[in-house]
DNA sequence: CCGGAAATGTCAACATGGCTGACGTACTTC
DNA sequence: GAAGTACGTCAGCCATGTTGACATTTCCGG
């Protein structure tokens, strides 16, 4: 096969990369959620807060089945972050217009001050990462981490292409 | 700066642009887990299980102070998934020759065979996005995620370069 | 050789955030 | 009008993190 010439063992090389690989995963994980968390403990929330404030702020007027689709947990787990979102006006719900069962979610102006801070850290790290490794590095960067999340999420994931003030058709 | 002919608002490509990679390392780290979690709630163990598996499979020999290093939790907490993996034979401790307050943690040949079981889905799920990526884009993947690693971690992840049965110096 | 520090273990209590099961209400749809 | 859907709630369980306190064994420097 490949690497002859080197007479390396194309299994061993392989087999440590896809470790190496796991092991990025865990690392920057855990090193990506440390800061965040050490913040909302100091306000008493924890880290499932936080992804309910981020994907509420991400997209707004989310209703709960949407969210619960996203975050692929229980309505009653995520009924309790969202009391305490709720409780300490984090978070509205307002009923849906076009169904009026739905609750459609909200950040206030407080849950957009405090998704602010605590995505700052993890934007700043990303940032960091992305302009040291050069925009090629991010479209390999990109491409794998896609390959990685489950076919049926890929959609959500565009290229970032803003909207363009162009011709609108 | 860049984008000028294109008309695109930076500062918008650039916080769409990470909050894309916020994203992708969220869904990536929970489609990651999701098997290996589900393989592990059929035998009585947890994620902190797996990852104490992971790591002693890694490092054999390793003592528990550097194992709490990685993971970065309280001694307590690792005893317990500790106690649970020795009772069952996944783990034995044995005491350090250098220093004999060590205890050295490795696999039984029961605990290799459960973290190949565990690793398996995990491998092939890089295995695959590196197969369809490419070598460029993996090198850029590998490139960003160590970027948003902490710095004092990085020296882990030499680039893999196997043991060429060279001359030895 | 003694005393402090280090490596490890253990007990106890607590918080977070998952889970299941059961049930209720309001609303939509057919 | 009946069935299904969106959402909420109560109750209890489990895994896994935390802090604090304390014990044992061993190593090492003065």
């Amino acid at each position: 096969m490949t690497d002859v010439k080197t007479g390396v063992n194309p299994l061993f090389l392989r087999e440590e990369e896809l470790r190496q690989a796991i092991e990025l995963l865990y690392f920057a994980y855990r090193d990506f959620t440390a800061e965040p968390d050490a913040m909302l403990a100091k306000i008493g929330l924890g880290r499932a807060h936080h992804r309910v404030i981020y994907f509420v702020g991400r997209h707004p007027q989310i209703t709960v089945t949407e969210l619960l689709a996203i975050l692929r947990i229980t309505k009653q787990s995520l009924s309790r972050v969202l009391q305490d979102l709720v409780r300490e006006e984090f978070v509205v719900q307002r009923q849906g217009t076009r169904d009026r069962r739905q609750r459609l979610l909200e950040l206030t102006p407080k849950g957009v001050e405090l998704e602010r801070q605590l995505s700052e850290n993890q934007r700043q790290r990303i940032a960091r990462a992305y302009r040291r490794a050069g925009a090629e590095a991010v479209e390999g960067f990109r491409t794998v981490m896609l390959g990685i999340v489950d076919e049926e999420d890929r959609a959500k994931f565009a290229p970032p292409k803003p909207p363009v003030p162009g011709p609108r058709r």
